[in-house]
DNA sequence: TAACATGGTGTAATTGATACACAATTGTAA
DNA sequence: TTACAATTGTGTATCAATTACACCATGTTA
């Protein structure tokens, strides 16, 4: 819990830095052991979680912003990341519940103005990942996409639209190669697919179907210590994933 | 051409209702005679074009706003608009060729700083429009999609992105009410699709797909007056189409 | 009134999606 | 050791969608 004299200096510099009423909010998908999951964080004074955030330096490109916050928050650089939506209602920076909105007057705190917020997802590799509180949370932490806490401000419509966005390029962009492991099994990226889109696939319809985008490569050894039939590992060939990125997987028209 | 005294004016009272930081750009897209159009400005001073766009007023939702600037410059309530991009680098608004830019003090102008600009796309029916410029602009009129004239800052890469957001829209979203005047023929549609895309396709198979989407109501009359057997006439049957519009026109996955 | 350009409708061939069947492999329990 | 259960690998029959055409109808023009 920051003191009233941190805070005071903490809103001084960051008005002196960052660009007024433009900030960033990411919603940072990751898979682990069959579970989608969300890296949230919780203040230390509230009940209501929030997702990962922050401003824009005055001569920083917003795509950079987003991927230095992603940078503080998880550890990791050259992170997958994709603009999806801009919210921007009046309303919606309003701090309902946060007590640090009283400890100062209203012009020397940067929090207390309107935010246009930018929306971006992300995906990266859960085993990479060492979530790191920011200066007003206590906790960060990975939650699980079918167990989510309740969300602060106008967040939940934020990770909504991004699950829905996310569902959407499923459909033409290859995706995986920043949620799995360098080495998995046709099941292990199956499961991937039925949690994003939420419903169960036929096992060899989606082998197929998968192997026909050409964006894998069948190496020669199995997933032993399963307590049945090894599968075989898959990596990503990494040419064709790009080529398909920009491509697009399947024509509509 | 503003005077100075105008244009401090206008400034002076820009920065007290507006949201700093903050602008809106739109590609507003309409349909005529087989032609694909985007509305344009010319300054006065400059030969670039530039889209129509504008400012956030301080209490506005960003929707509402992208609605009272193509407002402004159409004519007309009710747009169908898509939020599709937002651009923030912070080069984009640097006003190189700009006479403005040097008629006052920076701290004076309030174009004079860094504005991420959120892109719109519209998509109006070219009869209903009136086109209006605004207070730096001559010349506020559509110009051929394969007409384009040179842009002003980013504009080319923002009507570029829109672009390519409305070919991809047109894969699981129905397109066209917007831009069809009420009653039109299947060919008329199909040209539609085929200057949007870029292509030609096949008019039997077009006319099929678009009929199974179950979005258009077949009218008895036909076009009479072209040099041909006269066409049949259809309609959008609005009620599926705005179920298509929520629900997708076909799954991927 | 024949030629021609365009629109309306149908159909065969190909491709893609879906729903299964069956054999192979591996750890576990009898 | 062996039968079993669970899971993976591969194949195939069926249905739906897409593609590529053929043929006739209609209205204008020469």
């Amino acid at each position: 819990m920051l003191t009233k004299q941190e805070l005071e200096k903490y809103w001084a510099e960051a008005s002196k830095i960052y660009l007024n009423h433009v900030s960033i909010d990411c919603v940072v998908f990751g898979f682990h052991e069959g579970q989608m999951k969300v890296l949230m964080l919780k203040s230390n004074n509230e009940e209501a979680w929030y997702l990962p955030g922050g401003f824009v330096l005055n001569e920083e490109p917003i795509e950079t912003a987003a991927n230095r916050i992603l940078k503080e928050r998880t550890g990791i650089d050259e992170i997958f990341l994709q603009q999806f939506h801009v919210f921007g209602d009046p309303d919606r920076s309003k701090f309902h519940n946060d007590i640090y909105r009283d400890m100062l007057p209203k012009e020397k705190n940067f929090f207390n103005q309107r935010f246009i917020s930018i929306g971006y997802y992300a995906l990266v590799d859960f085993v990479n990942v060492t979530p790191t509180p920011d200066a007003f949370s206590e906790i960060c932490t990975w939650r699980d996409l079918d167990d989510l806490p309740q969300f602060q401000l106008d967040h939940e419509l934020i990770f909504r639209t991004a699950l829905d966005t996310l569902r959407l390029q499923l459909n033409y962009q290859p995706i995986g190669y920043n949620l799995m492991p360098k080495e998995f099994t046709m099941p292990e990226l199956q499961k991937l697919y039925e949690t994003i889109l939420d419903k169960k696939l036929d096992r060899r319809n989606f082998q197929r179907r998968i192997l026909a985008f050409g964006i894998l490569n069948k190496l020669q050894e199995t997933r032993k210590g399963g307590a049945h039939k090894a599968p075989y590992l898959y990596e990503f060939n990494l040419e064709n994933y790009r080529a398909a990125l920009t491509e697009g997987l399947q024509g509509g028209w």
